[in-house]
DNA sequence: TGTTAATATGTGCATATGCACATTATAATC
DNA sequence: GATTATAATGTGCATATGCACATATTAACA
């Protein structure tokens, strides 16, 4: 409502209250909805989405939980679970056996080692074509600011769990 | 190529000449994640997701057809469509007349109006926490390389429908 | 040792995202 | 004016995302 609480902040941005393009947020998704539409560009030759080859990516020959790996991606460990099934479907991933009934180790199969390889190739030429189009010292830079935004912008309640 | 476990992290962090750098599609996705988060906790209290924010503040008194909405947006038109479901159903939203019936034309209705005024000062509750958070000129400077990489990664077929 | 707490994961629900296809209405053309 | 092209939108499908809840298993401990 009339919050006057916080009229006084308000001069502070005033310059754009009437725009909503100011919204980091808004425009970060903005940007990634771009952006996996041009990895993906490529990716669509193997079948891949950006997501599944980014969990392709941290799937190994040595066994790892699904909760190692989703805190390493950083995802939600239910969308892991879902990304995970159609690598598993595809025969790339299997579940190694474990002592712990619980937790589910992962590992890649000998087709799914092949296929990361073919995948990290696609995309090298994804990224490649990435710095072609924005220039390789822009994308280093946004590399960085990514980088800096994601180490200050902590998670928040991290795994009340 | 020997598709061994440091194979990805190798990559992630390579900065040599033959090596593209590291991912930026995934950080940008892991950074849209938490922004996303971020700005939903703030969000969550009036019951609005970040995109439907977004799409209630492209709306206004005067109708607009809903592929110009989805263009300014940048928005997929269906994804679009489905957003606004939440927001008609909650009446906010509405259909207004037109000579076109193919085309949809779309107002806010009075308390739509008055609710996307009480979501604005939401919205920049959380705008202030994050610039709070991140820092005011490191939100500024990263906002600029959004805004620049948006301006450069051009959306690949430019709506060929 | 039996009961309770903590762990690891899965499922249902709602929405987001984009593609392919279907539908309806207007415009164009002959 | 009937047929065809174009335009605007909706729907189905697959996956992504995160939350709330449910389940199963191991650890803790009284």
């Amino acid at each position: 409502m009339t919050a006057s609480p916080s009229e006084a902040r308000a001069a502070d941005t005033a310059s754009n209250d009437e725009s909503p393009l100011a919204c980091t947020g808004g425009r970060a998704r903005k940007l990634t909805r771009r952006m996996t539409s041009f990895y993906e560009q490529h990716l669509r030759r193997i079948g891949l989405k950006l997501s599944q080859y980014s969990v392709l990516m941290n799937i190994s020959a040595e066994p790892q939980a699904l909760q190692q790996i989703a805190a390493h991606l950083e995802m939600d460990r239910t969308t892991l679970t879902r990304s995970l099934t159609a690598l598993v479907q595809n025969g790339w991933v299997t579940d190694a056996p474990g002592t712990d009934a619980r937790q589910r180790r992962l590992v890649l199969t000998p087709s799914g080692q092949k296929f990361r390889a073919e995948a990290h190739q696609v995309w090298r030429d994804a990224q490649w074509a990435l710095e072609a189009q924005l220039g390789r010292d822009f994308v280093a830079t946004l590399n960085a600011q990514l980088e800096r935004a994601l180490s200050q912008l902590k998670p928040a309640l991290p795994e009340e769990n």
